[in-house]
DNA sequence: TTATTTGTGCATCGAACGCTACACAATTAG
DNA sequence: CTAATTGTGTAGCGTTCGATGCACAAATAA
């Protein structure tokens, strides 16, 4: 139901989507107003009408992202070990796709930034960070159920696994393939057992 | 033994530390000229003079760092666990140092890049290659000597722990202490014989 | 001395940056 | 219809980007 005023003459999903690749594949500060505008297929104007400011978008760019990929799902699987397993599997395979940026947005999209856009830098950080706690409180809870060894230092094997994640963005964007990631993750998945007991 | 000309007024090789440290902190593009002539303590003109363009005293930068952390070392060491766990301890030591940015600066300084500056991501991805063919090698060479199992993927397994080692670098620059990063390196190294044998 | 060479400070270049003022177009509300 | 509201295109804002031209300073060489 549009109310008054002139209609958009472009489908804004559609941009905010096209904008979301860019930034995933250049990062927020190498991606230019002019870049978003030219992939987009709308003037400056429409832009700013339509996003208010780079960075909103950017916020924008970043919360439609993380809607399609999210920590949280992989969490209410019966096991940490199917969490974590299904989690690296289904990242690897993410990160390689032909159709898509390697590597993951959270992960890469703004880690150098100038000092006028800590915010920007700030906000995936914070994104990473509750992944962390998330998957820390998942071994916790293993811990309760028996799965897990009382004495696992689930903060620690919950850092293993995140490291290996945020590493495999950058051996993504270095052109492993879909084969090397799944190799990698086989590896760490081989050394499940001797972590949790 | 200075040639003619005027003297140089300033020292090269701590302007060339202090150029990169900024680089390391902040990566190449968020780093201005700007930036970089009022941490050196000198001119435009002096910045050019000296090391040519932005570019050369960025590659300059980088060579000074590799100079002082490269993965060849380790590879001497007299077994392959030797050589992993060593090198793995002393990044994450030196990636957590007060005194120094956070993470690896081959890892994090040229991850977002405009298609201008393709050339200066290149450079460090193929520093990050070499080491993995490098530890890749250090892996055959130990399934020679019988350190490690034949049928053992030494591709997949150097590939497991550089992925670690970049992840760390991300993790770094979230604010993991170095005792957490030890934590991870721990948990990676226990992994160790059961990934080889 | 004079010629040559190299470094420095100042002023600034053209280009790109994120962003916006303004006039106008296109819609709904009454 | 008119009024109100919102989107678009052009043209350009002020700033910063990496890099330079030029006059002068400070050294060596002859």
């Amino acid at each position: 139901m549009p109310g008054p005023g002139r209609p958009r003459a472009f489908d804004r999903d559609a941009a905010l989507r096209t904008a979301m690749r860019l930034f995933w594949d250049r990062g927020y500060e190498a991606v230019s107003i002019t870049d978003l505008t030219a992939a987009m297929g709308i003037g400056t104007r429409s832009l700013y009408t339509a996003f208010g400011s780079k960075e909103q978008l950017f916020r924008e760019a970043v919360a439609l992202y993380s809607s399609g990929s999210g920590t949280e799902g992989f969490c209410d699987l019966p096991t940490a070990r199917e969490t974590f397993e299904s989690w690296l599997r289904d990242r690897a395979d993410g990160y390689t796709r032909v159709d898509r940026p390697r590597g993951c947005m959270v992960v890469m999209a703004a880690t150098n930034t100038s000092a006028d856009n800590d915010a920007v830098r700030d906000l995936l950080a914070q994104m990473r960070n509750r992944d962390r706690e998330m998957l820390t409180a998942r071994l916790e809870r293993a811990k309760r159920t028996g799965e897990v060894a009382e004495h696992v230092d689930a903060r620690a094997v919950a850092s293993f696994y995140l490291s290996l994640i945020y590493g495999m963005s950058t051996q993504a964007k270095d052109g492993y393939t879909a084969a090397d990631l799944a190799a990698v993750v086989d590896t760490a998945i081989t050394a499940w057992p001797h972590l949790v007991t």
